[in-house]
DNA sequence: ATGGGCACCTGGCTGC
DNA sequence: TGCAGCCAGGTGCCCA
C-alpha cells in the first residue's frame, strides 16, 4: 500500500505521539510478519525513551536510546496512534505501549509489514545500506538518473521501482511521475534523452512532494496515524483511470501489466 | 551485473 | 448463495 507519501504521513502523524515518550511494553499479538519478530523484542525495548521518528526510503525509524525500531507497512499496513484502552480488533499485530496513556498499534491484514529491531547504525542495517538517495534530497538530480539508466535495458517503470536505483516510488506514483514527465511506462530506461531524465527526476519529485501535502493516497486501507485518509486520491491522473478520459487531452487512459504490476498512461500525452 | 519470476498473506470483487 | 479466479500502495530471494 503504502510508497514514500503515506510513510511519511504517517511519520508525521505519530512523532509528536511518541518522540520523548518511554516505552512502557510492547505487545506482540502476531509475530509472523513479513520477518518473524523476535521473540525477546519486548524485553529489549521495554523502558526505553523515543529520541526521534525518521524515515529511510519507505522504512520508520523509532530511535530509541540504545537501538532503533524498524518499521515497514508493507502492501496493507498502518500505524495508528490510540488511547491505552482502545479495543483492539482484527489483524492488530503489535502494540507500542508508552508512559503517555497512548499507544502505537499496527494494522496489517496481508502480513507484509514488519518490525525489526538494531543496536547499531541502522543505515548499515542490511535492508537499508544499499538502498538509493532518498528522491526529495538534492543528491537525487539529473545526473544521477541519467547516470543510473545508461546500460540499463529495463522499462523506465520498473527502473524508477527499483529500490536500489530510485526509493519511495511504488505503484502508484511510478504511473503518476512518468504522465507527469511525458514519459512512456514501457520505454527502455537507458533510451531516455538527458532531457527526459531531467524532467523524470522534476516529477518524480514533484509527485511525491504533492501528495505528502495531501496526506498520501487512500485507495483501500490506508489511514494515517489519527485514521484519517489520504486525499491525493483525487489528483491522480493516470492511476486506476483505465478507460477513462486524460484529464488534459480526454484520450483514454490505457492499462497494462508489467512485471507483474499494472501500469497507466496516457498514450497521447505520453512519447 | 542485470533482469525476470516467485513467494509471502488476506480480503474484496467479479462472474459463472 | 457458493465458489473459483483475479486483483491489490512491497520487496527479498533465487535463478538464468
Amino acid at each position: 500500500m503504502p510508497e514514500l507519501p503515506e510513510v511519511e504521513t504517517t511519520r508525521r502523524g505519530i512523532e509528536p505521539h511518541v518522540v520523548g515518550r518511554r516505552v512502557r511494553a510492547l505487545l506482540v499479538h502476531e509475530p509472523r510478519l513479513r520477518w518473524r519478530v523476535e521473540a525477546d523484542l519486548p524485553a529489549r525495548v521495554a523502558g526505553q525513551r523515543v529520541q526521534a521518528a525518521g524515515r529511510r526510503a519507505k522504512y520508520l525509524l523509532l530511535a530509541l536510546e540504545r537501538g532503533t525500531l524498524l518499521l515497514h507497512l508493507g502492501m496493507s499496513g498502518s500505524l495508528r496512534v490510540l488511547p491505552a484502552d482502545a479495543p483492539r480488533d482484527r489483524h492488530d499485530h503489535f502494540d507500542l505501549v508508552f508512559d503517555s496513556g497512548e499507544l502505537l498499534r499496527f494494522n496489517d491484514p496481508r502480513r507484509f509489514g514488519s518490525l525489526l529491531f538494531t543496536s547499531g547504525d541502522p543505515a548499515a542495517h542490511p535492508l537499508l545500506a544499499a538502498l538509493a538517495p532518498e528522491p526529495l534530497d538534492d543528491s537525487f538530480d539529473a545526473d544521477y538518473l541519467w547516470r543510473v539508466t545508461r546500460s540499463r535495458r529495463v522499462a523506465v517503470k520498473q527502473l524508477i521501482m527499483n529500490s536500489r536505483l530510485v526509493v519511495g516510488v511504488g505503484n502508484i506514483y511510478a504511473s503518476e511521475a512518468l504522465f507527469r514527465a511525458g514519459i512512456r511506462p514501457g520505454r527502455e530506461a537507458q533510451r531516455l534523452s538527458r532531457t527526459e531524465t531531467a524532467r523524470l527526476v522534476r516529477a518524480i519529485r514533484t509527485v511525491l512532494a504533492n501528495a505528502v501535502k495531501a496526506g498520501g493516497t487512500t485507495l483501500r486501507d490506508y489511514v494515517g496515524a489519527d485514521g484519517a485518509p489520504g486525499y491525493f486520491r483525487r489528483k491522480l491522473q493516470v492511476y486506476e483511470r483505465s478507460g477513462q478520459p486524460c484529464r488534459r487531452c480526454r484520450t483514454p487512459i490505457r492499462r497494462r501489466l508489467q512485471g507483474q504490476r499494472a501500469t497507466y498512461w496516457c498514450p497521447e500525452c505520453q512519447k
